[in-house]
DNA sequence: TCAATTTGACCTGT
DNA sequence: ACAGGTCAAATTGA
């Protein structure tokens, strides 16, 4: 039953995140024709994916229940607030009231790691420090910093063991629905092309590349047959242009590759910020899903 | 100004 | 009744 669940529960993200990718894919192209409808269907895509699997995280518990983060639930209507409530007073049953009941998580689905730092890639959010009886240090809880935006219900425990070891007690509950930011945050590609030919996919790319490098013995390689419109022309002005250290995909991908090198060469690209990381990797994707220019690129870095 | 953290109160399970 | 998990107002820091 639980494998079933896991098994439902990766089905949903990679649904969710397809249909992220979708959205992203499309972003422009929206833009551009102004399709309105197909925005807002791709975004009750996403939100479908994201709300289910926020309802299988919470029904753990055996019941599907209202979030107790969620910013409306839980407080009293306007036209239920008593007249201290609404003069801004806080009488001790408002309190009551206001915070309702909540479930406690239970420990099934949940997994200790002992580590030297709290630091997983992931981003927390504290909500809570605790002493714990006989214990020296106190237990800090921690939620999943996009619970809000993605529905996702990770949080985690951490103390700090009594030992001189310096290490942590990690209790982990439920599972990341939010995009990794692993993925997300990893700035860099390195591209490394092989017979590529000219093209133009790319031409529609908004995403902006900042110091991009080749590799050295590449470039030099590059310098001696440059062509006026090159790749290694854009990377220099790129490079060289203090002012402006940016660059399109579209220059990038329009330029003469096959004049760059012959055989092999590195590209390297350090992007400006992860949204841009995660436009390459969707317009990558779909470059390498091209049966005609597969395996013409290698890609290497951390794409799923 | 806004997001993150702190911290005391509230709430639940045992 | 008590320990510990969660909430949310107050505080802090960028």
């Amino acid at each position: 039953m639980e494998e079933h669940k896991d098994r439902l529960i990766d089905t949903l993200i990679r649904g969710r995140d397809s249909a992220h990718k979708l959205q992203n894919f499309l972003h422009l192209k929206l833009n551009v024709d102004g399709s309105v409808l197909v925005k807002d269907l791709l975004t009750e895509i996403v939100g479908s994916f994201s709300g289910g699997l926020s309802m299988l995280n919470s029904s753990d518990s055996g019941d599907i229940c209202w979030d107790p983060a969620s910013p409306h639930v839980g407080l009293a209507s306007p036209v239920d607030l008593s007249p201290e409530v609404r003069a801004g007073k806080k009488p001790a049953l408002a309190v009551k009231e206001r915070r309702g009941c909540y479930k406690r998580r239970k420990t099934v689905d949940s997994r200790v790691e002992i580590r030297a730092t709290i630091e997983d890639g992931f981003a927390w959010r504290k909500y809570g420090q605790k002493e714990i009886l006989n214990s020296t240090f106190p237990r800090c809880y921690y939620r999943c910093t996009h619970k809000h935006f993605h529905g996702c219900k990770a949080a985690k425990q951490v103390q700090k063991l009594e030992d001189d070891s310096n290490m942590y007690h990690i209790t982990y509950f439920g599972r990341h629905t939010c995009p990794n930011p692993n993925t997300l945050a990893h700035h860099e590609l390195v591209l490394d092309f092989k017979d590529s030919k000219k093209h133009n996919l790319f031409s529609n790319n908004p995403s902006t590349i900042r110091n991009i490098q080749s590799d050295p013995s590449v470039k030099q390689e590059a310098d001696s047959k440059a062509q006026s419109t090159d790749v290694s022309d854009i990377i220099s002005s790129a490079n060289d242009d203090h002012s402006s250290q940016s660059i399109k995909w579209d220059e990038v991908f329009s330029a003469d590759l096959g004049s760059f090198h012959e055989g092999s060469s590195l590209l390297r690209f350090d992007l400006e910020d992860s949204c841009a990381s995660t436009r390459s990797h969707d317009y990558l994707n779909e470059f390498f899903n091209n049966g005609d220019l597969l395996g013409d690129i290698l890609l290497s870095g951390e794409f799923s």
